[in-house]
DNA sequence: CTGAAAGCGCTTACAG
DNA sequence: CTGAAAGCGCTTACAG
């Protein structure tokens, strides 16, 4: 824990040219450099951050909100994986991460108060209860650097996995298939729902399809027991379903278990799709029909426009970046006859 | 971003009396400390963090070590499920954290070389390729207060889950259940793995049981494709084993693909069993049968002993602690005629 | 090419 | 009860 001014001692120096010699400024003699750098090695000096972040105003540090919510946040594989992803990614340029919280030491505090507390040179909103909480309008609002994940704000750049393309090409297929009377378990209300569900309904109204308003239900996301719930009431019915979407792969497991329990066989007399293509789904037999959404690349594109948003913000536009996703069509919706 | 020299002029009092107003010293009038309340609301004052670090020595701020290595860290529930847990404790006691790397801004350091640059008051190593890197080993010498999880180490506090009675109970149940012939497909050696096998060969003898090599396989954690591979050779054996224990629940798909694909019922005609008891094998009909790890509490129990350790040093013990793990008989291990 | 000095935003003995 | 001063470990104009 040696500091800059023992090893100035050291190396008979003085202080500022210890400080220019280890961090490459061209004014200095390679002899002094050398000598100074070897000193450095040898009593195992290393800089200290919050003197550094004092005088320089730059923390190489990126906070980023994961807010836990009803087994959400990191207890979810997406979320999970994008985290892995952005911190990954922030190593390789430089910055760490710290998560955002409410409390230090004794103190309470707002998310923008930690924020500045910190110092932190950027932000990102990766899993909140609720995009319109307070406390995170506060945030996206102030002057920090903000990216934020699956919810465009003004004034930050948004990553957004493109749901409406996703679901267009899921419902597409499933009608290519020959269904007609299609079920939807869909997820609680959010703008990611609001455009599946939007996608859901013009994709059918293009195909001709009636749409049976009994076969849209709201569930909850990454819920199995909801969708047994809902997945028995639709079985239940006079005129049931061929197949049925549920709101995400975790989640479509509660078909799965619903059509066990009821002798009903899969796909050949239910057919079901998921939503998110993570993990364990595709282990199953049959591998389950889903769309497969980038979390690598929007945890990786997150951290990268958030860094480019703090090293050159005259040059890096505050937009809304939409990745691609990616339709598997496993084994679980059978090709029927029309 | 007001200062506290800012806040001073503006209170009409000295820097020195705002500090101590807000820092709750009593040898403050409540008039004053009133008063510059007031005021540091007023401008939406907040303190630095970097520079009370510097004077404090302390920073409130935890430093994790979570290396992704094949898939594990973040992507692997387990380890996922215990930094949530981690992180909740954290922020209840006033901790932040930070993930430790290798890299910040240009400059690339050790593990050792990032904590000291951050000052962290506490490590936590979480997830590691390998427990032996040296630059792991130099952490856990350092003079850092140090947590570790499924690890022991000298000089540090481990948090373990009981391996040894887990498997312990699982195997003690699958031979109740009537089984003889058990194979184990264990994962990659390392000292869970290692108490895990301790177990099972213990127990089998115990039980008077002769354990046939050819049903003990090493596989990979995680690895539905290893997996499956073993078990065609398990199954594929003149003699097969009538229950096959996986690596873990996420690999125990591995078994159920290939029973699938045989028409090999189960658990009628074949029995088996995982480790771990997270998430969606608890939503399988059958049931997996398992062993629970409790990732909240290993989580929680690493927070709370690594901040005491910080905080009493001398009333906190370098000691190794064993969580309970618990068995959940599910419904994947079947009765038999012995 | 090198160094003395100021200052980043705080806290804390110490004096009054 | 209040405040002047020193100092935490750095960086960076500026002077020489």
């Amino acid at each position: 824990m040696a500091t800059i001014k023992e090893l100035s001692l050291k190396c008979g120096v003085s202080v500022s040219t210890v400080s220019k010699a280890l961090n490459g400024y061209q004014d200095i003699s390679e002899e002094t450099r050398a000598l100074v750098i070897r000193n450095a090695n040898e009593m195992g000096y290393f800089p200290d951050a919050n003197a550094r972040a004092l005088k320089m105003k730059k923390t190489c540090n990126l906070g980023v909100l994961y807010m836990d919510t009803s087994n959400q946040s990191l207890r979810n594989e997406y979320f999970a994986h994008i985290l892995a992803a952005f911190k990954e990614k922030a190593a390789k340029r430089g910055y760490d991460i710290t998560f955002i919280d409410h409390n230090i030491g004794n103190r309470k505090m707002s998310y923008l108060e930690h924020c500045r507390y910190r110092n932190f040179d950027g932000v990102c909103i990766a899993c909140v209860a609720e995009f319109n909480d307070p406390e995170v309008l506060e945030l996206v609002n102030s002057d920090y650097p903000v990216v934020t994940i699956d919810h465009s704000y003004n004034g930050a750049i948004s990553i957004l996995s493109d749901n409406l393309d996703g679901m267009r090409q899921l419902v597409q297929y499933i009608i290519d298939q020959g269904h007609r009377k299609i079920a939807y378990i869909h997820g609680t209300k959010a703008s990611v729902t609001h455009n599946r569900l939007v996608s859901f309904n013009t994709v059918m109204r293009e195909n001709n399809i009636e749409i049976n308003n009994d076969f849209i239900l709201e569930g909850k996301y990454r819920s199995v027991t909801t969708t047994e719930r809902l997945t028995e009431k639709l079985l239940g019915m006079s005129d049931r379903p061929t197949c049925i979407i549920a709101p995400d792969d975790y989640a479509a497991l509660g078909i799965l278990n619903v059509a066990a329990r009821m002798g009903i066989k899969i796909p050949d007399e239910l057919s079901v799709a998921g939503y998110d293509g993570i993990t364990f789904t595709k282990s199953l037999e049959p591998k389950l029909t889903t769309v497969k959404q980038d979390v690598d690349k929007i945890g990786a594109e997150a951290a990268k426009q958030l860094i480019n948003l703090i090293e050159s913000p005259m040059t890096t536009s505050l937009e809304n970046i939409c990745l691609k996703v990616q339709l598997i069509k496993g084994g679980s919706v059978k090709k029927i006859d029309v």
